[in-house]
DNA sequence: TCGTCCAGTTCACATAACGTTCACGATGGA
DNA sequence: TCCATCGTGAACGTTATGTGAACTGGACGA
């Protein structure tokens, strides 16, 4: 995902949190200026601006986003109580506001809702190891851009692999978890999914899922380098 | 100025009391039927709606709404803090929302903003996926410039898919987004209609409704967030 | 009132995809 | 070297899904 245009610069430390959490990447600017010099090369994915400190700055540079020759979309206003009156005849400024101080999952829901309005898809959820990347809505996953087709057992267990990366399972652990706790079956089948993971993650990348001799499984390198 | 539509009925003292103090007439009704039947000549300005109290009966309220001759316009949410997850999903349903406890000038300034913006019609009245478009205005469907005659259910069922390409659903999940949450009936409707969707698709389209074996459905490609 | 039509649902069956198991060969540590 | 452990290919049984057709209930007109 893009990253959102913060002001100002610093960011307020909770709106930092508050966005690290949710997930969304993000970048501050100071000024007008800072808009386009810093601007990555895929675009901004929107901006969250802080009127609550320095109005004047704030106002200043939503007129600026807007008059952008590519209108940065959506706009999200932070807002003190007391400033619900300056939204008043500046309603093309922004796209939507939240009063500050606001719940994180407030400010969460209001940007997920807002891309939603603006056209970009909703931020997908995502398992990622190194190139390795698992879309948990699409059920898709993909190795260094390349596509794979995994059935859904295979999916199952690779996912949980890779959300754990570099802790050893037992195939025990791995039926219990991945299968589920009722599960009564010869521990085998591991090996069998693993062996087809391996063959469909391809040659290069067949390492990820490392044998530990009498243990179990593990995916990714360990915690301790050698 | 027109009034709004309150739910429910009777509505919570305080946001009576707000809006009364705000200036915005309205009237409440008690269910989906009382949208028609009380209904002023000159229509609804737009709908308040407490989710908090009784969620089911807001949701169902949202989709009648939404499912109107007349789509009602703006609809503003109010939910509780813990409610904001439910609103994932449901971006259709609302077109902003407010957290309650509320600060009477917060549901004001998220008022007048709203009408402001929907002066300028924001909600989209198309559904557009490649070359399948689907007016909702009209009801109608084309796909290629070639028009397709889809029944009622058929039609539903592919605007929800198609406002959400690439997210896998469930048949559980299609049956209470679609056919409604107290729906009860088998999954394989589902299937049904699903494959009477890609017959009328045609061939060549038929694989945008991709069935994710073990899962569900999904339509059209995903989105790596690049 | 009856019969017809149509959308929606359900059912029964066919089939291909999938998960599991097994036998055997390969591997690696003691 | 020995033996537990793991990789491998193929075979087997199960299950989810596709498919055609029957069923149901309401709308409509004769």
């Amino acid at each position: 995902m893009e990253p959102l245009l913060l002001y100002p610069d610093p960011v307020p430390p909770e709106l930092a949190q508050a966005l690290d959490l949710g997930g969304f990447p993000w970048k501050a600017v100071a000024d007008e200026a800072a808009v386009d010099r810093s601007e990555p090369d895929d675009g901004w994915a929107g901006a969250v601006i802080c009127a609550d400190l320095d109005p004047e700055g704030a106002f200043a540079l939503c007129r600026a986003i807007r008059k952008r020759d590519l209108p940065l979309e959506p706009v999200l206003l932070l807002v003190s109580g007391t400033q619900l009156g300056d939204l008043e005849l500046r309603d093309d400024l922004f796209d939507d506001f939240c009063l500050s101080p606001f719940h994180p999952r407030e400010l969460e829901a209001r940007l997920k809702h807002l891309f939603w309005r603006t056209g970009r898809g909703t931020r997908p959820e995502l398992v990622e190891y190194a190139n390795l990347i698992l879309n948990l809505e699409t059920y898709q996953a993909a190795i260094s851009g390349q596509p794979l087709d995994l059935t859904f057992m295979e999916y199952e267990l690779l996912k949980f692999l890779a959300s754990h990366p570099g802790k050893v399972f037992t195939r025990e652990t791995l039926l219990s978890r991945v299968w589920g706790y009722e599960y009564y079956g010869g521990a085998r089948t591991v090996d069998v999914h693993v062996r087809r993971l391996r063959a469909k993650l391809g040659e290069e990348h067949a390492n990820l899922i490392q044998t530990v001799r009498s243990v179990g499984y593990r995916f990714g390198q360990s915690r301790w380098s050698l």
